[in-house]
DNA sequence: GCGACAG
DNA sequence: ATCTTGTCGC
């Protein structure tokens, strides 16, 4: 898919706290999208103890969540981990791989957190501004907010809050597993966001297209096979 | 000063 | 994120 890569690319923390609170005043939390046909997963994983930065995506049909294509970019890890900063670190080696890909996903889902965030542009804002597309935020964790108690019930879920505004939510993917923290990324309202979430994750606390991400990041066990992988599939690498 | 802190 | 097998529990 075509991509603008930005220009100037933050190289400390001062000046990219400082993009991001000129940034956050484009984002967009209603939707702002057709029809969904295909959603992607992005994730990122490291190599040489750090050294290497290895992003993945991975393209799946909607509603049915087949696998359609997958990508995979390496880049030498030149941004360190800082609570807050994480799109500075990761976000150079995801547009490289997202710039390999064929098909142009409708909606993104990101490993991290959208607006719950502490100046409220998360990776997947800054990624949805970048690509001018929908993004999401699923994160594993909280990285700020408060919340009520969480009930058990799959598909259950409570407003993640700070500085008393609604910054995300706490979702319940599946039962008896640690919740989800779900933001708008970009283009995109906290409840469409829930729904898309929901309907991504059909067995599994994590969605498919981050789950299948996160196989291709991490340098873990083959990729399942592409199951039934119908015509969709074109002449691509021998995938999964 | 102390504790928190996406991946 | 990453180092890592089996094991406990729904």
């Amino acid at each position: 898919m075509k991509i603008n890569f930005p220009n100037r690319w933050p190289t400390d923390a001062q000046s990219a706290i400082a993009l991001q609170n000129q940034l956050r005043s484009q984002i967009v939390t209603v939707d702002r999208f057709d029809s969904v046909s295909t959603v992607a997963g992005v994730d990122v994983g490291f190599e040489q103890d750090g050294a290497v930065t290895r992003a993945a995506v991975v393209v799946l049909s909607f509603p049915q969540l087949a696998p359609l294509e997958y990508q995979l970019a390496r880049r030498p890890t030149d941004f360190p981990y800082i609570p807050g900063l994480l799109s500075f670190r990761e976000i150079p080696a995801v547009l490289a791989a997202l710039a390999q890909l064929k098909t142009e996903p409708d909606l993104i889902l990101c490993d991290g957190q959208g607006t719950a965030h502490p100046r409220r542009l998360g990776i997947a804002c800054h990624l949805g501004l970048i690509l001018q597309r929908p993004t999401i935020g699923v994160a594993k964790s909280r990285l700020v907010g408060q919340h009520s108690d969480l009930p058990e019930e799959k598909g259950a879920w409570v407003p993640l809050l700070d500085q008393g505004e609604t910054i995300g939510a706490v979702l319940r993917s599946r039962s008896a597993t640690k919740p989800l923290y779900v933001s708008a990324g970009h283009q995109i309202s906290l409840e469409t966001a829930l729904r898309y979430v929901l309907q991504c994750t059909p067995k599994y606390r994590l969605p498919e297209t981050t789950r299948l991400a996160d196989r291709l990041a991490s340098r873990r066990r083959a990729m399942p096979a592409i199951a039934a992988a119908t015509e969709p599939v074109l002449e691509q690498k021998s995938l999964f």
